[in-house]
DNA sequence: GTGTTCGCCAATGCATGCAATCGCGAAGGG
DNA sequence: CCCTTCGCGATTGCATGCATTGGCGAACAC
């Protein structure tokens, strides 16, 4: 019936639960689910066109990951968009950013440094070409390379979890951010890791991230008209 | 037809998924499961007594945690004991505590930090009695609960992670820690708390747990030879 | 004797089925 | 009229079964 070898229909490298696991998480993000909406796992299983056991395996990894809620005997749950949690994890965000800055001023190579700023080189000057959906994008890569040159791995796992949970704020707030004044924070960083300026590199980044932290409040609360607004649902049926 | 209320059998208020899961957990974190062995989840799922589908569900649960490691078409393997890893976690752990205690600082009530000082004047004087398996269960309550007055959760959330993920090599750190030493560090930091002296707070608890972080590559060579002693299989069969 | 391939067994990937539980509405009592 | 209780439909919890894939050894070719 299905599953015919078709050849060259690149049968997907991923397993099922993999694929599930993106799409719910991609999902998620967006809040295409309504906070607090209880998710129907009949009803996704259906729509995704998979059975309940890879779901529910996608499922309990959100959960962990924090992107959904689990009540024993009632089911998953979106999340609530709760302003306390976004703030939450903005700070352990600056936390581990400033503590790997010092890390990487120690340890990062001048090589990869330079790679970083080439990095900015090539995807600063765009005006306002682009997307806030894509601008966040940039943002997040520049973050994780510059975390990543600290060496902890596991900073950067936690820094990765942080970024997909606040990035539907970040895509809200992205709309009003001084591009250009981004840019050149993030490039008196590198500068300031290149020179192994920590005092300049922490001052730099403390108020690039508490900047962001201060509106998101603001943010939040002028965002859950967006939430609410119809989630393009990608009616593929 | 069943499901008699015979009052007290305990049907445990748990699923059987989070029963397997801390059962797991347990296992993993005491290293019953060899480091790089792979697991067979119908052997498993038997003597577990419960089929492949829950059990599943808490293996993917631990392996989001990063107590497992997951090998599509391969299954679940222990994690490598990774001297690596165990340093980016203490790392990780470094400045999450350093960051929310600065937190706690302008946060806590007087009265918490109170109940915390109490905690350990109830915990504290007791010599060499205890087991190294309480006392890093007692230093691992002092550290969240210290950290909870950063009123940060998602701080403590990562913390617990962690926590239990370095566990196993604290063991047999603990072993060989000076108890009392480390209960007036624990005092003094609580003390500095009180008086809001936020570089008193960081100097110490920066050297607490640095000097946990300088042994533990020594450690975890010296650890290898009991990692790979027969662990007590509970054979309940 | 070494390297390669084929084939079988075991283990995983996922779907399906059934029992237990929850939610919600209707019916009955106060 | 409101609150409580019973019961049924809907949904989750878990077990089982089958298809598929990977591992490993034997046989064969070189």
């Amino acid at each position: 019936m299905h599953a015919i070898a078709k050849g060259p229909v690149e049968l997907n490298s991923d397993s099922i639960v993999d694929r599930v696991y993106e799409q719910l998480k991609a999902m998620a993000i967006s809040y295409e689910f309504k906070p607090g909406e209880r998710l129907n796992e009949g009803e996704l299983a259906k729509r995704l066109g998979v059975s309940r056991t890879p779901l529910r395996e996608a499922l309990n990894r959100l959960n962990t990951e924090g992107f959904l809620r689990f009540t024993p005997g009632k089911g998953f749950f979106c999340r609530e968009l709760d302003a306390h949690e976004i703030f939450d994890l903005y700070e352990l965000r600056k936390s581990i950013e400033i503590a790997s800055i010092r890390l990487a001023i120690k340890r990062a190579r001048d090589e990869d440094i330079d790679a970083l700023l080439a990095f900015l080189q090539a995807t600063g000057p765009d005006p306002g070409e682009r997307s806030s959906v894509e601008l966040v994008e940039l943002d997040e890569t520049f973050h994780e390379r510059l975390m990543g040159m600290s060496g902890n791995t596991e900073m950067l796992r936690v820094l990765r979890n942080v970024n997909a949970r606040i990035r539907f704020v970040r895509w809200i707030d992205m709309d009003r951010i001084n591009r250009s004044n981004t840019q050149a924070e993030h490039r008196a960083v590198v500068e300031g890791l290149k020179a192994r300026d920590e005092e300049r590199c922490v001052s730099v980044l403390e108020k690039h991230i508490d900047r962001r932290l201060d509106r998101i409040t603001s943010a939040i609360k002028e965002g859950y008209a967006q939430i609410y607004m119809p989630a393009a649902r990608a009616g593929a049926n």
